[in-house]
DNA sequence: GCCATCGTAGGACAGCTGTCCTACAGTGTC
DNA sequence: GACACTGTAGGACAGCTGTCCTACGATGGC
């Protein structure tokens, strides 16, 4: 049996890696070079080799918070084995990541509420991470049998966990997401039993 | 008859008011003493004499935020005859305001968000706006016999609502504020018919 | 007319920002 | 040994940040 070689992170893959933390726990603008170099432990002006811009590295981020999701819904798809029980994966992540929901909301919606207000390009690339999940949240929800408003559903489960994470985080109540996820789920137990 | 004379906006009021703005549509950090001072049309160096540091402004745009939401809950209390049409006047704020809110999102939750990136000392203060709905809501849930639950289900409606903002700034996407904000007002019917 | 107070303008200040340049160590190729 | 290439370190650079200081005009009281 051959133990995995776990490969060493390349420096470029470093940096992405620490900026997707510091982006989540400090905000894109107010996450500097300066942290990340700190973070990676490599000097700052050796940042230019890798990435032209601060934008670059945002790209990067998005790309790999991309990858990263879509790896995680391959998993709850081979996890789940009705539709119903995927969904359900979904909406546990709000108690899988709690700890650091409470204390920096949810990544994806942080981010993409920054990059409006910074009026950054990067918005609509931001915004590819939500598309994947509301498709594979619609596929789902066709999956059960809704074929005119798989996309709504998708939509409102969407909304309802963003919600959920915003005011979790601003109340500091972990009680609050348990509740809010209960809730969901009953809600979603309509939709399946027939 | 006598005619109302408008008060001319002292510069302090001007500064929070454009503070206020600024930092609704830009983010707290991303907007600077600079930003403030042309939108006032004073010099930068002035604003020492006003405010002695931009958490002072902070703290008083927070301030008048709250005044603000204060004045119009209970103008949505002589305005509703039953509390279901009270909360109902809630809920439409989503589309009363939703040019801002496509740009922006909603500006109580942007912020919260904002600060607890921050680490901001003035996290819970800006909650507080959220805990004027939050109470305002409930005692309208009351009113309207739910005893135990008042509590969650205001949370609940504060929760909707700021999914629905951050998911339609997120994509741009006008329709799917009137669709929620429709579900919305259906499920709260179902607490008021009996 | 003198004085104190209020509000403002302009600029100094140190520190940080993103960007960019140059120099150099290590490696592998011919 | 000469060379090219990759990756890194260190620092220069202009520009902006929040903060703070000083000087000055306007106003009103005595």
């Amino acid at each position: 049996m051959q133990t995995d070689v776990i490969p060493p992170k390349s420096t470029r893959q470093q940096i992405v890696a620490a900026a997707d933390q510091l982006f989540y726990e400090q905000g894109f603008e107010n996450t500097s070079f300066a942290d990340i170099a700190a973070a990676v432990n490599i000097s700052r002006g050796n940042f230019y080799y890798h990435f032209k811009t601060k934008d670059d590295i945002l790209d990067a981020v998005i790309e790999l918070r991309l990858a990263n999701t879509q790896a995680m819904l391959e998993q709850w798809e081979q996890q789940g084995a009705k539709p119903q029980d995927r969904i359900r994966c979904f909406i546990h992540i709000l108690i899988t990541n709690q700890a650091k929901i409470l204390l920096y909301g949810c990544p994806v919606g942080t981010l993409t509420s920054e990059l409006a207000k910074l009026n950054h390009q990067a918005l609509e690339h931001a915004s590819e991470v939500f598309t994947l999940f509301r498709v594979w949240l619609r596929n789902q929800f066709q999956a059960m049998g809704r074929k005119k408003d798989a996309d709504d559903l998708a939509m409102h489960v969407l909304a309802r966990s963003q919600g959920v994470a915003t005011l979790a985080s601003a109340f500091h109540d972990e009680k609050f997401i348990r509740q809010e996820v209960k809730q969901l789920c009953q809600w979603l137990q309509q939709y399946t039993d027939r």
